[in-house]
DNA sequence: TCATGCATGTCAGGAGTTTGACATGCAAGA
DNA sequence: TCTTGCATGTCAAACTCCTGACATGCATGA
């Protein structure tokens, strides 16, 4: 270990283009783009999609699940939440019997929205997911996962 | 392929925690808060830091180009220069002989405050990078690489 | 020469997000 | 019992960022 790869106290490298934090912000403001340019045509922002995703897997979610699961704060989750109400594409009890988070489901038109969403995200997803080598797909998902624990900690 | 993992035209996951996309946004979501913390207590903004790391390392860059470096529009390069100017951490002339372009530089307080960033964003660097084992990150590196180019073409 | 295209810097307006704060509801322990 | 802690929902203000628009400066080709 002379030169070249020092292996695992190293400092970053010196080009700032060489560092992970770099090449982790340029994807996910490519993604970021991508999404926002597909879903505004579909009149849906991607905060607004993430919630409508999330809930029709996991019905009933409060707001403050849905802002852990979109990554924002629940004051930011709570406006989109608003306006997916007022869209009509959600349904969200005015009170509730027991404790205080009010569960959200998706309507017959939030499930139609997110249906004709999908398909375009489906597609970027695709675009990009087939930008990697298949047989390194699974290592890359734990390697994301590993990261973002790590900050998270 | 009757089941298990399909090839290169798979559909993305059922599970949207489990996609590309997902991780990537979760990821990118950690890196940023962290910064965020930490460059908070120096006095910085994420932007504010890249775009003293762009200027350091290739002094004269313009409000356009740093902006395509940091990921942001020139309009809010340009109030991030600002806010830097105003703070006495680059100089930009007011007017050229040659184009439009005004290139920024670094100021003697500006390096100071940089490297005084530089630091705790190194420490976080550091905790990332270390979360994913070293024979991978190359392959990570190149891969990010990959998926932000097959989405910005 | 002049017209067209392109990139840059900048202003104005609006949309989205965050920080800070407060009240409500439940649970666990003194 | 009650009180302390914690999570939730919500309001208000500030900040950040983006979209849209316009003027300037240079290059290219008619």
């Amino acid at each position: 270990m002379h030169d070249g790869s020092p292996s695992s106290q190293a400092a970053p490298p010196d080009d700032v283009t060489e560092r992970l934090g770099y090449r982790l912000k340029r994807a996910a403001a490519a993604l970021r783009g991508a999404m926002d340019g597909a879903l505004r045509e579909r009149g849906l922002t991607v905060p607004q999609y993430a919630c409508l995703e999330l809930l029709d897997q996991r019905p009933g979610l409060s707001n403050a699940e849905l802002a852990r699961g979109a990554f924002v704060t629940r004051q930011s989750m709570n406006v989109v939440l608003r306006g997916l109400q007022d869209a009509g594409l959600i349904t969200r009890p005015a009170t509730t019997d027991r404790g205080r988070a009010l569960p959200a489901h998706l309507t017959e038109e939030g499930h139609r929205r997110l249906a004709a969403a999908r398909s375009v995200v489906y597609a970027i997803d695709q675009r990009m997911t087939g930008a990697v080598p298949e047989r390194r797909l699974a290592d890359l998902l734990a390697d994301l996962d590993h990261m973002a624990a790590a900050l998270e900690g």
